[in-house]
DNA sequence: ACTCCCGGGACTGCCCGTTCAT
DNA sequence: ATGAACGGGCAGTCCCGGGAGT
């Protein structure tokens, strides 16, 4: 019993240590000499937990997978109304980014997808599932304009947000990840809902997504890139 | 002359051959082996031209950052209204990465910055410039709706777009993508434009991204992804 | 009492898995994993009987000269006349070698020897000593032309063994042993028995080697090797 | 030119080097690092010349194949008569394996085998078809006693130099080699010629085996062997 | 001016034989 | 007799120069 429990503290270890390395140099730039400094085991206590680098990084994907439809799965089967459990878990999935090493290097693993023959679980297919789900229920909520697609809608929310975070990463290290957020549900809404709820979903956002943070900047952009 | 042609006939082969293989394999992945397989060159042929790995993917990044800012360039220096550029601007890009390898291999290493130390040049800061210049020029045109920031909204069209394009990449190998294009602009436009005018630019972005495209269906959710 | 008695089974059934691999694999083909994976037993169980890979090769070596020269003191202790024994000695032999695995891996090990800085037993000594005891008796029973030196003619007749049994094992996987060690005797005899005794020796030849095997053909020389 | 030399070269010292660990350590047990030390070229030199230790062994035991058969090939292409070919024969291979470290690693490697998947070319058959020529040629000469297979008698021939070999590399390292290869055709010579010739092909063994070889004792059998 | 053969080392991922606490 | 961890060493192969050749 304390042996495995043990065990499965190394394995804990060795996994956050593995996405250090590989959120900061990807799969293949990042050698096994690296997590193992990192996690200060061996490489055979390693071997023992994972028998190659691609099923590490598979568990790390896995425990990145895990946690986010975590989120997902709690607003769903909440009792919120659909468009605020949508907003509220954008904001939920911006914290894991900003706090969880895990979840970043899991998003990165599977953008490099094509390293990897096999195949693993992306998360997208899940996000956009959920997001849909949340968005019917605004739709008889009378939340969303008539004349929208919910499913539409969901997909692109999704690809946004991915796009917000990437940019937000290459552009400010995710610094002023919360404020691009809330700029993009402020560009978003007015489409979005009816006019007369407009103040109210503004209102979420800004609870959401503007606990004072530092860098809301957008980046100077009179300053050339090389 | 002549000899000079050849060489960059060569080079440009060169270029071509890295593309392919970096935006399949990403940087570390991709061998030199690889490279002068694809372009039947020797080892020596592609030392001459490039004295490093990393040099050549700069060479591919640069070639892509190219093609980008000049299709960004043709519409700022344009006369059309502000607006529909950007709606335009939108398609080329979707155009260039669909028929152009290296635009897909250059955009791909940017993402993978981490791996190179030297800095360089990413498009983003450009796009957002150039996207905020044509959007200032449709607030004089009253094309977008008061109280609308151009910066904020540049910003976010830049990386709604990027969003789009990779999560299509993810979900569908950009088979879909102009068709998730058209559902971007679907429910950005409502929130952008008067509505008065909202017709006209529906029209704009149907000419852009409905060209009788095949696999234009959304993923199936139903499927679990593992 | 028990408990001895499922150890000694457990050290036998490794015995056996190890031989199965070493005779395959060679000795540093052979990993500790594919052993324990053959026997079903742990690492932790190996290493209990067994305190080194080296010990475990010399266990089967040891066990499979045992089984040798075993058949070898049967023959000596008898009191079949010299020369039957040798030839019923050979047949024995090449049983071993066809049935038992053990035997198998203990020769392929002893002939791998360079591997191993330990001094192993090697049963060719033996096999020689034995073989001279049997042939000594032969000529006191006029078995033996004149002028043959028992000691020899020993050595060579053990080498002799030797070399028709590796090269049916190169050549057809040893299917066709019994029939070449028949071959062997039938050129040998001629030259150490005297003519009127040569029938005799012929029927003892036939009454061991000749048992309606298959794949007593010659290999097809006609085909080239490679 | 000069540069095609050279790498013709190193490519002969690395194939000699890897031939003196392959004899002595057999293939597993013999690393790169082993054969690139033993012939100071560096790994990447090595890698030029041979992708892999697999096609490295296949390349030993090709030049080993070579020599042997070569030697062989004069046998069977010269006017000398058949029998004492053979010996001949037999006397050469016995002088390469003394003196030539690639035939003595080409052989081991060959016995070993069953590590190898890719078929390797061995020369036993080789051996076998070209003595099975000359016993043929023998016996048109009349050196063969009647009711003789020439077949069986080559492939015994083979098998028994094989064993006379081996044994002889066992229990003294090829020492005594010359000494139990004249004991050999000792023994087989009476089986196989007419008496009348024997005196003559006597001569033959003598001119061929007996060189003033010191280590031509056979081992002492008294001493136990662990 | 340009191409390429040949070689140089430094890693990488893998996995092996072993031990120690339980 | 077990599960977990230990280090070291394996084969492979990568990215890169230097010098001859065209």
């Amino acid at each position: 019993m304390t042996k495995q429990a043990r065990a499965l503290a190394t394995r804990e270890l060795i996994i956050q240590a593995a996405a250090q390395s590989f959120e900061r140099f990807g799969y293949s730039s990042t050698s096994l000499s690296d997590i193992v400094a990192q996690a200060s085991v061996t490489r055979g206590a390693l071997y023992f937990h994972f028998t190659s680098k691609q099923e590490l990084a598979s568990a790390v994907i896995e425990a990145q997978h895990e946690r986010s439809v975590a989120a997902a799965k709690v607003m769903v089967e909440g009792s919120e109304p659909g468009l605020e459990s949508v907003i509220r878990l954008s904001a939920e999935f911006a914290e894991q980014l900003l706090t969880d090493p895990v979840v970043r290097a899991g998003i990165r693993l599977t953008l490099e997808n094509g390293t990897f023959e096999a195949p693993v679980p992306d998360p997208y297919r899940e996000w956009i599932r959920a997001t849909s789900e949340l968005l019917t229920r605004a739709a008889k909520n009378n939340d969303l304009r008539g004349n929208l697609d919910p499913e539409a809608i969901s997909w692109y929310v999704v690809a946004s947000f991915t796009g917000v975070q990437m940019v937000s990463h290459i552009l400010s290290q995710r610094a002023d990840l919360y404020a691009r957020l809330a700029d993009m549900w402020d560009v978003l809404l007015p489409g979005l809902v009816p006019s007369r709820k407009l103040p109210h979903f503004r209102g979420v956002v800004a609870s959401c997504c503007r606990d004072g943070l530092p860098g809301a900047d957008r980046p100077d952009l009179s300053a050339t890139s090389d």
